[in-house]
Parts: structure tokens; sequence; C-alpha cells
DNA sequence: CACAACTCAATTGTGCACAACTAAAGGGTA
DNA sequence: TACCCTTTAGTTGTGCACAATTGAGTTGTG
């Protein structure tokens, strides 16, 4: 007699795989930007945040939090490090007090310029050609977009009677 | 006069977005698993670890970092946790005396059992078909084989002349 | 105006990832 | 046997992710 079926477990076994795969996807590529981020003294997320300012120049903490999915608990203590790093400089909005805007520093807009290299370095890396990267790149948005929805918010009202 | 072409900008931005794709995806999966693993009081990284162990019974702390890619400095604490919690077992063997055999328990193993619902609740919130997830962490796994042979080993020596 | 509800950032606490290092044990060779 | 090099866990320190809480500020409503 055995525990369990055998028909359920390999269905079941496989996507086991697909949430390893994906963690550790994303950890090897996160091997590889600190690899390619060493030279300008960012971590991954820090680059990513960077990316953002770049874009669109000067953001309140709340709309980079949006913008990458993340909240002020990791957000704040790590635009503390670009400060100190003389890459942002914080300071709190005038119109509305409970807001703190984030704007990049002289040094920070430069910093762009020595970035550009990096991107391309990663996608040489990936060994993909722009198609694929192009579809995985979708797959992925598209995954996301659905396990948000699938999972329930915890700051959501669990019984709204 | 622009500081960048247009030309390699729209190519770099676009896998600037596919790592962040990535790192999205992989932190809204772990949402997704909190929220199913919170009955079975287990982290993800755990669950993983349970995972190897339920599929090999007893490994020391080496091969079970070989099968999912982590350290020491991430495997010791938590397996600490894991046997704090009554899961495992950790016995330095006695053949090797470097080496730590981690072992389930009694009640490591019964978890099994109440794990067994777990993947099928992430593959539904997936959306997707077998066929789709199947391919899915094909391309991942190839992904991550491709990005671990292009990141040089921070162990490595660095000039070997 | 007063007050409740909400918003935003920051803080606290737990856990994971990883580099660098330490310590103990094992294995090989002069 | 003595010495060196390697292997294996563990420890330390830094940084990220996130839940929960705090506190200041804002908004809506009576």
């Amino acid at each position: 007699m055995r525990t369990t079926e055998t028909a359920p477990a390999e269905y079941l076994r496989l996507d086991n795989q697909i949430c390893f795969a994906l963690h550790a996807a994303s950890r090897a590529f996160g091997s590889l930007y600190r690899t390619a981020l060493r030279d300008l003294a960012l971590t991954y997320p820090q680059y990513l945040v960077m990316l953002v300012l770049w874009e669109h120049g000067e953001l309140p903490v709340k709309k980079i939090g949006e913008h990458l999915r993340l909240d002020s608990g990791t957000l704040s203590p790590l635009l503390k490090r670009l400060e100190a790093a003389g890459l942002v400089q914080r300071e709190r909005s005038a119109l509305d007090e409970r807001s703190v805007t984030v704007r990049l520093t002289t040094a920070g807009d430069a910093l762009r310029e020595r970035a550009q290299r990096v991107p391309e370095q990663i996608a040489t890396a990936t060994g993909l050609t722009l198609t694929d990267l192009t579809d995985l790149r979708t797959r992925l948005h598209h995954l996301t977009t659905t396990l948000d929805a699938a999972t329930p918010d915890p700051a959501a009202d669990p019984t709204p009677e």
C-alpha cells in the first residue's frame, strides 16, 4: 500500500519543479547582475530603482513601489543607501508632508551613462535571441499578473459580510 | 543632442524588463506559496528542502545544497529552524566527521501527507495548462544552466597564468 | 471645528541569499 | 610522522522581502 497515488504525483511533482525553476532562474540572474553591477557599486534591486528613476526622473516612494511591486519596508532602507552613496536625494514633499520625493543627483544621473552597457552584457549571457527573450518576458509578465490575481491580498478585508 | 542612441536603447530596455519580469514572477510565486504553506508552517525555501528530503530520504547538507543550488550560509540556519520545528534531525556522520546528515523525523515524514495538496493549488493558480507549465519549466531550467555557465564562479581562480 | 478613516513613510522583527571567513576533519606526499 | 591542501559546516556581516505596527499628515463628514 502506498501513501500516494502515482497518477496525481506525476502531475504534482511537475509544478514543484516549475516553482523551483523560477526560483533558481531568478537567483542565477541575481548572480549575473551582481557581477555586471560590481563596477557601478549597485545591487540588483538598487539597479531596478535607478532604472525607474532614470525613466521617470523624479517620483515619490509610493510610485517607485508601484513600479517595482515593493513596499516601504524594502524601499526605505534601500533608498537611504542610495542616498548615502550620493545617487539620489530624498525630500519630503511640501504639498503633502506624508510623501517623500526621490530625485536623482548629478552623480545619479551620470551613472546612467555607465549603466548603458549592462543590459547588453546580460542579454548576451542569456544566450537567447531577441524573439525568445521577448516571448519569455511576455509569459512571465502574464504569469505574474495571474498569480497576483490568485493571491489573496493580506491587507484585504477577509470577510466583508 | 542625445546622450543615448535610440537604436540600442530599444534593444537594451527589453531585457531590463526580462530580468524584472523574472524577479517579479519569482516574488509573486513566493507570495502564493506563503499563503499555501501557512497551514504547514513552512516557508517556501523550507518547503523546497522538505521536497528534497521527501524524495531522497536522508542527505548530507552538502547534497541538499547541490539539489537546491544553496550553500551552507543559507542552509545551516534554515535547517536549524526545521530541527527546532521537529521536522528534521541533524547528526554528524560517524564515517566522515565533517559531514552532517539530515534526516526526516516522524513528524517531518508525516507532513508529506498534508503537503500533497499544495502543488495542485499552485498549479491551478498559475492558470496555465500542463503543457504550458512544462514548456516554461524547460525554458527556465535551460536559462538557469546558461546563466550559471556565463557567470564567473567567485571561488574560481581569477588569473590562472 | 471635531473626529474618524485613510494614506504614506518609516520602523521592527523574521527569514532568505550570498560573500568572506573560521574551524575541524580528511587525504596525500615527502 | 609531519606538512599541506582540500572538503564540509558553521559563523558573520550586508542587503533584500515582507508582515505588522507606528506616527505624522490628509481628507471627508457631521
